[in-house]
DNA sequence: TGACTTTTGTTCATATATCGCACAAACAGA
DNA sequence: TCTGTTTGTGCGATATATGAACAAAAGTCA
């Protein structure tokens, strides 16, 4: 690509909303800037721009966003044959297994959930389409990131922060490396609460009609249910009936 | 505003974006090119831009947009108070009525939902957050007009594309206009079936600590569960203690 | 309180980047 | 092959970013 095709009003722009995920719904002139990285005429600018358009609201002092950039995110949900084809499936798994059950793609070190039919709420944060998650620490994140190459597999991992959500966690590059072979060789990955104690999750991965892995999909059930060992007992099967479902639906 | 802080290029570019929306998921140059109404060469640029950002894949061919532009609508979601504030009150009321529940705003002529609860689908769409509706026969669109002045309503309705969804789908600008003087005086909406046949929902208005309406609440449920007319007494209350309770908490 | 420092928003001239046009090349369908 | 359509590119005109300067506001301290 040329320079000249690049338009960096616009990826300036960009940055600027996005700089309203990491902090706060209002943001001065000068939080934008400092959290941008640009320029406080250049931010200002932008965010005049935004406000110009219906996409922000400015009191003079503060800026906020408003409901009307949800169109930006939501036309990729609309726009997307995955999201529209996998619902009725994931409607009706998890109705038949009464536990929740998502669709998600990866994004660089996170998974975005894409589709989702939620029971009752088990996790302390509420997920939706559009939420995100550390790959490295979630069922369809280890499932996706199995189906990536070695390398591209340590680079992931390589780029993300390690966290440790609870004592569960597994951290040790070495040891998620080790679990994406057993992964890959298995078909499915099991999360035991390593994101947050009482949760667990299965996941599978979708894979398309070329053979590739375009997404996973997961049922995550309360700890409390039973040990996370017996998961694949109770929920692979259905798991792996609706993946073979979509696989020639997923171009 | 002066016309030097407005930044076109960014304009454009989120034009791009909506593009995508109200069409097909793959988009060739030529085609958002006619779709936004910019110049070739102004789209080619701005499609290159988001494709060098990895918000767009491209084929050679073809543009599509990736799950990285959801964190543009996420933003907002994750940055308003909303959103986290209602989620809570929203999953307890779903439970105990066993109905599904949503929290929208209003832009423009739609709702736009930001938080919601769901029980078993009843609607053919999928609702989640982001997702849009034509506020004129929503019952939250309903309130949400209802809160506007008489102006401001009419406006919105002449600007809104009055679909006959179903035929009990109101479309007569008078007869909507006095709905909304009804729904004023009693504080709910209740829609029997015109969006789609077998569904009926209720709606209350969120009224912040200023007295402003700054949001709806609705439970929607299957028209088989009961007539229309027996909503208020099946779920006025629960809504409207809701709305009460959350009322100091709505800056 | 009042003088001082720091932060913030705004403006301006100028250097730089983008726009839209016109043209050329590539492609698809008849 | 010949249309009709789509895509890529060079260039002059136009729009935008930059960084410094200034004013206003907010914070600091005696």
């Amino acid at each position: 690509m040329r320079e000249t095709d690049f338009v960096s009003g616009f990826a300036r722009g960009l940055k600027v909303i996005e700089a309203f995920e990491e902090a706060q719904p209002k943001m001065s002139i000068a939080d934008i800037a400092r959290s941008t990285g640009l320029d406080r005429a250049t931010a200002r600018r932008c965010l005049l721009t935004l406000s110009e358009l219906g996409y922000a609201d400015y009191d003079g002092k503060f800026f906020s966003l408003t409901p009307k950039i949800l169109r930006l995110g939501h036309a990729y949900l609309s726009a997307t044959p995955l999201t529209r084809i996998v619902q009725p499936f994931l409607d009706q798994l998890s109705e038949a297994v009464g536990q929740s059950a998502s669709v998600s793609v990866l994004d660089g070190t996170e998974i975005v959930y894409v589709a989702r039919a939620s029971q009752k709420r088990v996790m302390s944060i509420n997920l939706m389409p559009g939420s995100r998650l550390p790959a490295y620490c979630a069922s369809m994140g280890r499932v996706l990131l199995a189906a990536l190459s070695e390398a591209e597999a340590r680079d992931v991992i390589h780029r993300s922060t390690l966290k440790t959500f609870t004592d569960r966690t597994l951290t040790e590059p070495d040891a998620l490396m080790a679990e994406f072979s057993r992964i890959r060789a298995q078909g499915y990955a099991v999360i035991d609460q390593e994101l947050e104690l009482g949760l667990c999750s299965i996941a599978v991965p979708l894979v398309n009609g070329r053979g590739r892995v375009v997404a996973a999909l997961n049922i995550g059930a309360p700890a409390a249910g039973g040990p996370a060992e017996t998961l694949p007992e109770r929920y692979l099967a259905p798991l792996q009936q609706v993946a073979l479902s979509l696989k020639p639906l997923l171009g």
